[in-house]
DNA sequence: GTCAGCCTGACTTAATTAGTCAGGTAAAAA
DNA sequence: TTTTTACCTGACTAATTAAGTCAGGCTGAC
């Protein structure tokens, strides 16, 4: 599984907070009411998040989260890697003596790649704003 | 994890195998000497193998296991389907009454179907043949 | 100083992964 | 028909990761 639980909660909770206004910080309870996730688990994941830079904690009365950058500028790598979702496919094999290992080791390397690059190149507006009549070929994979 | 040792042992097995003289069927011990694998790991591996028709069994005196197809009609995602790694990227969100979390999930199968399609677009013989002087793009995505 | 809500770290539980082990069975060859 | 070779089966185990829970402390605006 490349993206579990927490990858995913990652990502609606980041959605969450666009779609909110974003002149005021967003308190996480309102975050976990309205997603229907457990509050002290959201917290775990906010931390990584603060502790990357995806995302800016504000304290005191009138408390929450905002974003560090526009949803623009936030890929979606960005926050699966904050989280500790590995974007690894695969663990490579550490012995490739034959050539044929060799190969399928760039094979995996290739595969990984693209996957990250698929990543990379999709922000928090591409799934906040939906674009009508673009409902296929909505995420665009930039030619390497 | 998209790809763990199941997987990877059963493609490097399987190239081990295209790589022998395929006039007489290839047995487990060779491959478990060759690749440094555990028999009877193999054999676990091999009996979904065969169950999915991906490669056939030959018993008796002078046994071992051929493949079912050509290799270059043997996909990688076939083989690594036969093998039980779910090439499912992530658990899509079951819920998904507001329009954020339906962008999201049109995301993940978006992302899965990259991924399956990279994966379905490259063969054994892919990973056997190495065309000199072509290290980089090697594997090559066919368009949607 | 109080209160909302962030912050921290240890703990638990379940599922998956990565194997091992023991004891078969089939069939070609001698 | 006996032997040999290697396939075949299923149960078992150990380690890791995922997915959370829980208790309690800390900050800072009002």
């Amino acid at each position: 599984m490349l993206i579990g639980t927490k990858g995913r909660y990652a990502l609606q909770a980041l959605i969450d907070i666009v779609e909110q206004d974003d002149s005021r910080p967003v308190p996480l309870t309102d975050i976990a009411a309205r997603q229907g996730i457990s509050l002290t688990y959201l917290e775990q994941i906010f931390k990584s998040l603060r502790e990357k830079e995806v995302v800016i904690s504000v304290r005191g009365f009138g408390a929450g989260y905002k974003l560090n950058q526009k949803p623009q500028l936030t890929t979606i790598l960005s926050v699966l890697e904050a989280v500790g979702e590995k974007a690894a496919c695969a663990q490579s094999p550490e012995q490739l003596n034959k050539p044929a290992q060799q190969s399928l080791h760039n094979f995996l390397s290739e595969l990984q790649e693209n996957t990250r690059n698929f990543l990379a190149g999709t922000t928090l507006t591409d799934l906040c704003h939906i674009p009508e009549g673009l409902e296929g070929q909505m995420f665009v994979l930039s030619a390497r």
